[in-house]
DNA sequence: TATTTATAATAGTTATACTATCATTTTAAA
DNA sequence: TTTAAAATGATAGTATAACTATTATAAATA
C-alpha cells in the first residue's frame, strides 16, 4: 500500500536485499539504534539477533560483516541526503539559494521521512556522525571502492561540486569544498558535543542552526 | 648521549611510560610500522609481540589495548606538529606568515626527526591520515576527554586558533578553522590516495603541495 | 497439497582480547 | 660482588567475537 521507496544500493553491500523482507527491514532498523546505543565497535550481530529475537545466523544471510552492514546504512544515508536535496532544490533556479538548501540537508538531515518507517533517519543521522568515517577509512578501501562501494558518496559531492561551480565558474575546490562542508558538518556537531574546544559552536537536542550559519558563512566566503 | 627529546603526554595513556625503557620504545617503534602495515582493524598485540620478537604479555604491560597505543601515538603526533611549528615560528612576527608555516607542518610533518630514532615521522603521519580519527571517535570519547586524554589535540588547536584571531580579530570561528584545516589536511590527502573524487587535488609520494596550496587558499580567503 | 524458500534453533570452529603464573634475565642497591 | 627487586619471556588459560554448518520448522508459492 501506498508509495514506496526503495532505495537503490550497490548489490555488493548486502547477501540478501534487506528491503525486501520483513527480517530485513527490522534488521537495519534495529541496527540504527543499538549502533546508536553502543557505538560501532561494540555492536556485534549477536546482540543485534538478540534485540530483534532473531538469530546470529539469520543475519549473516544478509550481511557479511558489521562493515558492511555499516557501509550499507551509510550508503542510505548518502542517497537519502542526496533525495533530499533534489526534492527541495526542485524548482529552484539560483545556485546560490540552492547551496543554502544543501548545507541544511546536511546539517538536518534529521527530519523524519515518513515513508520508510525502519528508517529513524534523525538516529541514523547520529550513527554517521559518530561512525560514518569508519566505513570508508579501511584497509580495504581500494578493492571497495573499486567495486562501487562509495558511488553514491561520490554522486552526492559530484551533485553539490556542480551547483558550487554554477556559483563561481572559476573556483579551483569545487569537489574538496563539496565533501568538505559535508564532513565539517558532521565533524562539528560531533565536536561540539564531545570535544568542544575544537570549534567554536555550539548544538542543543538536534539543534544545528549555529554549525549551518558557520557552513554557509564558509561557502559565501570562498565563493564570492 | 646527545640530546634526548622527550614528548610530555597524558600518564592515563600508558601503563608504564614507553618512552623510558628498550622495549617500550620497540613497541613504538613497531606498532607505527605495523599499522601502516595492517590499518588499525587487523592490528593486535599478537601480531606486533611476533613482529618484534616479544610478548603479547610484555606489550599489555605498557599498553591496555590496541586503542589507547593509538590513542597514544595520535597525541604523539599532535604533540609534534605543535613542536614542529614552535620551531619554525620562533622568529617569526607577521600572523599570516605563520600561520603559512602552520600549514606546511600540517602537510609536511613527515619531514624525519633526527632526535628520536624509534619514530619514523613520515610512517606515522600515514598511520594519522589513515586512522587518527579513529582514536576520538569511540564510545568513551567523553569519559577520556575527563581525563585529559585529548589535551594535545586540543592546545595544538588553541595555538592555531590564536594565530587566526590574530590575523583577523573579527573571525567568529577561529577553532573551527584550525581543527578544519587540520582535519582538511589528512582527509583530503586520504581522498586523493584513495577516494580522488571526492577531491580536486593530486599527490605524489609524500608531495603534499597541492594540499598545502589548497590549505593557504581556503584560509586566506576566510580570513581577508 | 506439494515443494521451495526463509527463518529459527543449536552447535561448533577459529581468532581476538585479554589475565595469570612462573621462570629467567637485567638492573640497582647493599 | 652478592642480593634483592624489577622487567621481560614463556606458557597456559578464559571469555567473547566472528563467523560456518546442520537440521528443524514455519511461511510462501506453484
Amino acid at each position: 500500500m501506498g508509495i514506496e521507496i526503495k532505495i537503490a544500493l550497490n548489490e555488493g553491500l548486502y547477501l540478501k536485499d534487506p528491503q525486501d523482507s520483513v527480517l530485513g527491514r527490522n534488521i537495519i532498523k534495529h541496527s540504527i539504534l543499538l549502533l546508536s546505543d553502543l557505538g560501532f565497535e561494540a555492536f556485534n550481530f549477536k546482540k543485534l539477533a538478540q534485540e530483534m529475537n532473531s538469530t546470529e545466523a539469520s543475519i549473516y544471510r544478509y550481511f557479511e560483516n558489521k562493515h558492511l552492514l555499516l557501509l550499507y546504512l551509510v550508503s542510505w544515508y548518502w542517497e537519502w541526503v542526496a533525495y533530499l536535496i533534489r526534492i527541495n532544490t526542485l524548482n529552484i533556479d539560483d545556485p546560490k539559494r540552492k547551496l543554502e538548501i544543501i548545507i541544511n540537508s546536511f546539517v538536518s538531515a534529521s527530519v523524519d521521512n515518513p515513508t520508510t518507517d525502519y528508517v529513524d533517519e534523525s538516529k541514523l543521522h547520529s550513527v554517521i556522525i559518530a561512525e560514518g568515517m569508519k566505513a570508508y577509512h579501511t584497509k580495504e578501501v581500494d578493492e571497495e571502492n573499486g567495486k562501487g562501494f562509495f558511488k553514491n558518496y561520490k554522486q552526492l559531492i559530484t551533485m553539490v561540486a556542480g551547483v558550487i561551480s554554477e556559483i563561481n565558474p572559476t573556483f579551483e575546490y569545487p569537489y574538496a569544498l563539496a565533501s568538505n562542508l559535508f564532513e565539517m558538518s558532521n565533524n562539528h556537531i560531533y565536536f561540539a558535543k564531545h570535544l568542544p574546544r575544537l570549534t567554536d559552536i555550539k548544538v542543543g537536542e538536534n539543534k544545528y542552526s549555529e554549525v549551518e550559519k558557520m557552513l554557509n558563512y564558509f561557502a559565501t566566503n570562498l565563493l564570492r
